[in-house]
DNA sequence: CATTGGGTTAACAATTTGATAATACAGGAA
DNA sequence: TTCCTGTATTATCAAATTGTTAACCCAATG
């Protein structure tokens, strides 16, 4: 099964056209730019395929049977797990009321149709250039130093040997000190949305990551997730 | 680290174009949505002004005398300073090969003229939409924070542990200092539709929140409900 | 093949939270 | 005052959640 965590990996981005022709060229492009591709030919299914696959992308056509782009957008945004995520209008009305409205709906950019697939393709990578830009591979807190590309965890000087899920599960804490990830959240990032894991799982890990680090920097939000701070 | 120049400060942004007209109505523009605005008639003035005024956002025309627009994102981005800078190209050449090659450059964006100046604003105003996306969503009244994202209070510099219920309960009356929330709408909030509880349950609740709080901050009003109030 | 270690799960212990009941209290109306 | 209604307080218990350990499966390795 290939669902390892998205902070590095193939980044999933979900297609909504009722047009098939846009959407197979659409798909075909990005496929070949290497990202995974799921469509939709509704609004409706917009949003089943958004909740099932979890994308860091959506590309939203506006005028659509049933709910409207403009319509997912709003009821997209509102959930917490879409309030990050990429969403891009796509739409052959051109008008300026239109368009400042989906961009104000909380679009990322909106793009009007007929669009080079070219263009289209090198929009999608500029957003995501933009989006990682964060993501360092080095990650320093306190005496703690988190090396993503060589996968080492190193603390006052020494190494610490940590296996894939409990380095990521660690990695994905620490880059965002503080903040509280809840279970699914995690589930989410480190084990991919395909895969479903027992309740205790998490814990186990936190636990063997506890032990090894032997440092208190993984605190139980009970009812709620986990949250690492120094 | 994150750059701290993403909250609560006016945005800079730079503006760089060889036509007086374009770069006017622009700037009156932006400055009309609250951004502090600063122009460029030329590569070298647009690189010169971006080294003085470290701008949040930088909107290159393509063809410009000396350096053109291309060349200055280039220049900019070989920085570390301007590694992260919104870039956008603002260009009558609509020809797809410049358009793919501006935005592999490590443009965020890329705008061709003629363009309606609201919806350049709308575009303006996603990108930061997006930048600010990192910022916690923190509710702070008075001497109190109460912070969602790291699920914690905190009063006068000190941090109040709140179980999930509490937490919840404190925050939804705080998220409008003054409304009372009727019984039934805290219910409807933090136990949802679902659920089925006693009458005194809120209560309980509330007391806890005093206790662990020692402040008064929640008025009882008698039959109807309760509000925060500092 | 046998070994090793990562990853998962089951089972149970430990802990915390949340709901309730019982009771005390406060303020207004009669 | 006295009653009545609604809220505060407290202790208690059930439920939910997490911690811990050991056992298991499986893929990679030699």
């Amino acid at each position: 099964m290939r669902s390892e965590n998205n902070m590095s990996i193939v980044k999933k981005i979900l297609i909504a056209d009722d047009e098939p022709d846009i959407l197979e060229i659409i798909q075909f492009n990005l496929k070949a730019e290497g990202y995974e591709v799921f469509t939709a030919k509704n609004g409706n299914e917009a949003i089943d395929e958004a909740k099932k696959h979890q994308p860091d992308l959506i590309i939203l056509d506006i005028m659509m049977p049933g709910k409207n782009g403009i319509d997912v957008c709003n009821i997209l945004r509102m959930q917490p797990a879409f309030k990050e995520t990429l969403i891009v209008f796509l739409s052959a009305l051109s008008d300026e009321g239109t368009e400042i409205r989906g961009l104000e709906t909380g679009a990322d950019d909106y793009l009007t149709k007929p669009i080079s697939p070219k263009i289209l393709v090198s929009k999608v990578n500029a957003l995501f250039r933009r989006l990682n830009k964060e993501d360092n591979d080095i990650v320093q807190i306190g005496d703690l130093i988190i090396d993503r590309e060589k996968y080492i965890i190193n603390y006052k000087g020494g190494d610490i040997i940590l296996a894939r899920k409990e380095f990521e599960l660690l990695a994905l804490l620490a880059s965002k000190p503080g903040k509280v990830f809840l279970r699914n959240e995690i589930l989410n990032q480190v084990w991919g949305t395909e895969v479903i894991v027992g309740d205790r799982t998490i814990d186990v890990h936190i636990r063997k990551i506890r032990q090894k680090l032997n440092l208190d920097c993984i605190t139980t939000v009970k009812g709620v997730g986990y949250k690492f701070e120094l």
